[in-house]
DNA sequence: AGTATATTGGCACTCAGTGCCATTGTCAAC
DNA sequence: GTTGACAATGGCACTGAGTGCCAATATACT
């Protein structure tokens, strides 16, 4: 993965944006083309995973529909896991942002709570999301896909938590515990959202860390561990 | 994935153990080569892999060096990343046994911490673990295929704690967040355990847990969100 | 217009993964 | 010892993924 695309300038904050046409301010004409293509493929791909399922679409199908040649999808996604992945570097964009716009002083636990119902919301209203999940949640190998690139989205999350913490020495475990808990929280809230009505989100939200609550801080007697 | 293998019958209970040779005691003569296959296509793999990198083994090569056809390689793994799953299942097992060990009345949150202690211990005991991890850590691509199998092992673990707060209604998100918090908090155990000295493991763990309450009992006065 | 550069398409190649069938090995019954 | 049933293997051929290379085309800049 993470192989070097020929065509694109791709800067992660030039994919945050989705549809590329509008609203396209620090963009260079060739750089806006370029988002053209990679929304049109975008599109066509999940319009046939949608239609003919995840696996049994090929990238030939893809090409076709999106009136590329085969060889320039590979130059705009790496593979059809790629593909599914895609919406990974917005998502790790808004949860940098989200941390990056808490103040120095505020304290990691309210980082991590303003962060989820912050990355939350910005996911919910967002349409590319409900597609993906819909096509994740009916096919295996899409959503084995979609979160192949797990790594590096921890990877950006732990920097910016640690950049908030910084200060501490190198040995703290804080910054990596921050990101497991913040990406499972969101995780959870994202399915059960998306399984039950889909409606306000931040309610899903607060229950989800309600619950969290009640299972952690419930009995803390038994910090250390003493063998049965 | 998940793609019926015509060969094994693969009973997970089956892949628990490692060498298959000794300690076979509820094995037919069968299923003992063919875990004996099993795990000499994983050693030849694991090998390559650490010799001349994850990608540029290639299947041909580890069929070549474990002694078997191209074509029976694909009765046993049904690829390259099923082979870097394969610890999954025995971590899956141990995982729900985990669970299922704690007594009915037990509280969740003690259930998250005797799991969290006993499988850091079974896992940083099995040499398989340690091998993976030095070939994950350095080849991405294969730290990828590794979590290949992060759906199925959720799903089984949900499964388990469900069981454990069997009683609740259907609605409750408890089984999804201790699902998620225990596998985050396992994840990040291994991964500072590995960097680090990989002395003791409990050591590890104290401190991530710790490092948890820290984090989520902090201040609890902000339940409910309000924007900036 | 004319040149440098970016983008594309076509071709050929390796490797992954699968279906099909022939061969071999194993075990039991006769 | 032979025969027959059945599991395991190996070989072959095929589709699709992914990549390198080069020619053709479009775009930008002078």
């Amino acid at each position: 993965m993470l192989r070097c695309l020929t065509v694109p300038n791709t800067s992660p904050a030039t994919l945050v944006n989705e549809r590329g046409i509008d609203e396209a301010s620090s963009l260079t004409l060739q750089e806006r083309k370029q988002q053209l293509v990679r929304t049109a493929i975008w599109d066509a791909a999940t319009d046939l995973f949608a239609e003919k399922g995840y696996d049994e679409t090929t990238i030939d199908d893809i090409a076709k529909r999106a009136g590329v040649s085969r060889r320039s999808f590979f130059r705009y996604f790496t593979s059809k896991s790629d593909l599914m992945a895609y919406g990974a570097i917005g998502y790790a964009g808004y949860l940098t942002e989200a941390i990056r716009a808490c103040p120095a002083g505020c304290p990691l636990s309210e980082v991590f709570r303003r962060t989820v119902f912050q990355v939350a919301e910005q996911c919910a209203a967002h349409p590319r999301t409900r597609k993906i999940m819909e096509i994740a949640a009916k096919y295996p190998a899409a959503k084995e896909a979609q979160q192949s690139r797990t790594a590096e989205l921890q990877e950006r999350v732990e920097a910016a938590f640690a950049r908030h913490v910084a200060g501490q020495n190198g040995e703290d475990l804080t910054p990596h515990v921050v990101t497991g808990l913040t990406l499972s929280v969101l995780a959870v809230i994202f399915r059960a959202w998306f399984e039950h009505g889909q409606q306000d989100i931040s309610v899903t939200a607060n229950q989800v860390l309600a619950t969290l609550d009640r299972l952690v801080c419930h009995d803390k007697s038994q910090g250390r561990r003493t063998d049965d």
